[in-house]
DNA sequence: GCCGTTTTCGGCCCGACTGTTTTCAGTCG
């Protein structure tokens, strides 16, 4: 969030719109921080928090909302947001007191806003009173003594601002869901088996499936009785660093990786990503690596409300609150507590007024909901979808037959073709495709049409000696494509022609990185018109942690895969399920689905081990909303077959 | 800054922990 570009977007040349939702979105988020080191209204920040989150979402053309004026149809955008966005989007101009608000705001001091436990208050009282405007600034000030005699400020903040800027030196970034997992799934075993531990679940945005991870949140079912037992066990297990704070309920610590007794390896990271993300010192890092921790001590009868609390997401929590507002409830992370009853009793005292619940979906219960999945407590239309019974049933990974995108040492992978078949068979697929590099991809080693033709030859082989023997298993024979020039594909249509299916996808990145959204998008959707593609691979090319995609207009994309798929062509979506990708983005599935566009989630597998990634994939899958049947991977095998005639 | 069938003002989710206080503000989730 802090670092990065701080600045106002640039408008396009050639308008209107001069905006994108994506810019719009950003500017609102920027002008929401800054107005917090302003210290300005909490509510009005929030507004302008609310409208960038919603617009962030919206579906709809931007250009064609300011035209109509739907804009300030939008919840959360009245006259002031709905003018200053109509006006720059119209005519290409951020609005004055935008400008004033970064002119005016020293970058440094929303560096400062990345230390933990420094908010925009107290950042605000030590620019004005010592002229503190940068985290070196900061640094020296603390080093000379002068913070600590400022009124509200003592030696011990003093010292916290320090170990903070050290700590943010050492550990910026938010971690993959992979590593979060890793981390939470350890934690929380070590924790299940102390004594007196009824149960112990990992919550926060690691049970919520989000792509990356700030910290864990693992909630602990304790009898009052052992609560100060458990406590001291927890604090005596392996792998904790540091402890930032242990009160009653609550303990805060930081966790490395000797939590790990396995130790602690990754999987095979290809060469493009070991580029976007730092190099061979990655491995290093991630072995030296940390990770926030938050534990909850509660009593069982507690336990579903915190946990609920705890999952979030905030905007979920924010909009559960106020539908328990409106029932005469009051929702907390204690109970569901009526209000007539409560009175003045707040948090842990009003517990035992609380409305009971053994489980999560009792709380929903009690508000007239099904029970909503942790992925989908995003305050993305769960809550409207819930109250009407018309929450998604979401795939699971026992429904995936079958993935798409993988490779073999043909191109760069470490497994043969036989292997990476044995190794699908005893996942438990059905089918098994397998696309590797194609030729001008030469750091991938890209198969030549001969090499590509020949392995085709021996896939025949393999599927005619299982239909042979009665089993229940065949490879499909692709190609990943990388997108040249003007999106033409990699191969001859001769050569194309000999293949099950074509995964188009975008490698030259540095080149696309360079050009603007239409001739991205315009490349990409000829790429796609090809008869041979029927999978756009990771559309965006993002890196999580690493980089960004490209820019490209992903709601045009995906209308235009529609256009092909109503007529009857096969033009899926990949999810690719490496962790390092999660790209499409879980926030585009939705799209996808609505637009009766497939996804096929692919592991992008480089090795037998690869092929698990395709659980990363499910999650995301899940959090975008995704049925079984809105993906290729649930086809059976004869139905797999028909769809890449 | 947004919102509204308790509507044009006065709300806006709520509680724990920390460090500074002597009754509370700031920060976080």
């Amino acid at each position: 969030m802090a670092g990065g570009n701080f600045v106002l977007p640039k408008a396009r040349p050639s308008g209107p719109p001069f905006f994108s939702r994506n810019q719009i979105s950003s500017a609102l988020h920027q002008v929401a921080v800054l107005l917090e080191l302003q210290g300005a209204n909490v509510f009005r920040l929030r507004s302008y928090q609310n409208a960038s989150r919603t617009l962030g979402g919206i579906t709809e053309d931007l250009g064609e909302l300011v035209a109509t004026g739907k804009i300030f149809d939008i919840k959360g955008i009245g006259k002031g947001l709905g003018s200053a966005i109509s006006q720059a989007v119209s005519e290409g101009r951020w609005p004055d007191d935008w400008i004033a608000l970064h002119n005016n705001t020293p970058p440094g001091l929303i560096e400062m806003l990345g230390i933990p436990g420094l908010g925009p208050k107290r950042i605000k009282i030590m620019n004005e009173e010592l002229g503190v405007e940068s985290i070196a600034t900061l640094r020296q000030a603390a080093e000379e003594n002068t913070i600590a005699g400022l009124k509200g400020f003592g030696a011990k903040s003093q010292q916290k601002m320090l170990d903070g800027i050290e700590l943010l030196a050492r550990f910026r970034a938010r971690r993959r869901l992979d590593v979060g997992l890793m981390y939470g799934e350890a934690f929380e075993q070590k924790i299940a088996t102390i004594d007196g531990v009824i149960k112990a679940q990992l919550a926060g945005s690691a049970r919520r499936r989000k792509e990356t991870i700030g910290d864990l949140d693992i909630v602990v079912g304790v009898l009052d009785e052992d609560k100060e037992n458990v406590s001291k066990a927890i604090l005596a297990l392996p792998g904790i660093a540091d402890v930032k704070g242990a009160g009653d309920s609550k303990i805060s610590l930081i966790l490395d990786t000797s939590i790990f007794e396995g130790g602690f390896s990754l999987g095979h990271i290809d060469q493009t990503v070991m580029e976007a993300i730092g190099g061979d010192d990655y491995e290093q890092l991630e072995s030296g690596g940390t990770i926030d921790a938050q534990v909850r001590l509660v009593t069982p009868e507690i336990f579903p409300f915190t946990l609920a609390y705890f999952t979030g997401s905030k905007e979920h929590n924010i909009v559960m609150r106020q539908r328990a507002i409106d029932r005469g409830l009051r929702l907390s992370e204690f109970g569901l507590i009526p209000e007539a009853e409560a009175g003045d009793l707040k948090g842990m005292a009003a517990a035992h007024l609380s409305l009971p619940a053994i489980d999560e979906s009792e709380i929903y219960r009690h508000l007239e909901l099904s029970w909503v999945p942790p992925e989908l407590r995003e305050d993305t239309g769960e809550i409207a979808a819930a109250s009407s019974e018309a929450l998604p049933r979401l795939i699971v990974p026992a429904d995936v037959k079958g993935v798409l995108h993988n490779h073999t040492t043909l191109s760069d992978g470490d497994a043969t073709l036989e292997q990476m078949a044995d190794a699908a068979r005893n996942i438990g697929w059905n089918w098994l495709g397998v696309a590797d590099h194609s030729q001008s991809l030469k750091v991938a080693n890209g198969a030549s049409p001969e090499d590509l033709l020949a392995q085709g030859q021996q896939i025949k082989q393999y599927n005619a000696a299982w239909a042979e023997e009665g089993i229940d298993f065949r490879l499909f024979h692709g190609s990943e494509s990388d997108i040249l020039e003007d999106g033409r594909l990699d191969y001859t249509d001769e050569v194309l022609a000999e293949l099950d299916y074509v995964v188009a996808s975008v490698h030259a990145m540095t080149k696309w990185k360079n050009r603007d959204e239409v001739t991205n998008t315009e490349d990409l959707m000829r790429a796609i018109d090809h008869p041979a593609t029927k999978v756009l691979g990771h559309p965006t090319g993002r890196i999580l942690q690493g980089r960004d995609g490209y820019e490209i207009d992903m709601f045009a994309i995906i209308e235009h895969m529609a256009e092909h798929n109503a007529e009857g062509r096969l033009k899926a979506v990949e999810l690719n399920a490496s962790p390092y990708r999660l790209d499409l983005d879980w926030r585009l599935c939705k799209y996808a689905k609505t637009n009766n566009v497939p996804v096929v989630i692919n592991p992008d597998a480089h090795s037998v081990r690869g092929l698990g990634d395709f659980a990363y994939g499910v999650m995301a899958a899940r959090k975008g909303w995704l049925e079984s049947g809105d993906t290729l991977n649930s086809l059976s095998l004869d139905e797999m077959s028909a769809r890449l005639l």
